[in-house]
DNA sequence: AATCTTGTACGATGGTTGTCAAACAACCAA
DNA sequence: TTGGTTGTTTGACAACCATCGTACAAGATT
């Protein structure tokens, strides 16, 4: 059965993705790529400093959720 | 409409029943209950100590994902 | 060039989490 | 009744995590 041919790989992607998206910060994020396409990071309303926000950016980036690409001064982030 | 009456609320939930689904122990109980329907705690090759697993199943039980109920000396599971 | 904007890097910190061992409670079996 | 099974509770501990402030880098703007 293809679908059990890797299934430690499967186990840790999915165990990343749903750490990613069990933060509400996060899945803010998410929510408003998902409606909105591309926004830079300072785009979001997020109440939490600029570090924090860094740092939940890069906890999605690393789950594979989004992707990142810089724009000059910005850093535009989709799904 | 409807669906975004009590987002707070969802928000909560939500971020309980993601983060219990992270670990892949509690994965584990998920998937088996899932197959078989009713499993006592003990039912489980879990790898780790007993007061882990009653800790999991806390956490499961707490994230609203599965039902406990006591049968004389074992607690039978359920999602 | 001097400054502003946008985001990262680096500690630090308080809270959470997964884990265990040991002690306990309740039920069952011999 | 004595012991075995099943699961909880408690306390402890190391690791992780979300958060912050400060300092920094690099592109924008003036």
């Amino acid at each position: 059965m293809e679908t059990l041919a890797h299934p430690s790989a499967i186990e840790f992607d999915l165990s990343a993705v749903l750490h990613a998206l069990s933060d509400p910060v996060r899945r803010t994020i998410v929510e408003r790529l998902a409606r909105e396409g591309e926004v830079p990071c300072g785009g979001f309303d997020l109440s939490v400093s600029k570090s924090t926000s860094t740092h939940h950016f890069r906890v999605l980036r690393e789950a594979g959720l989004i992707e990142q690409r810089e724009q000059g001064n910005r850093k535009l982030n989709t799904l």
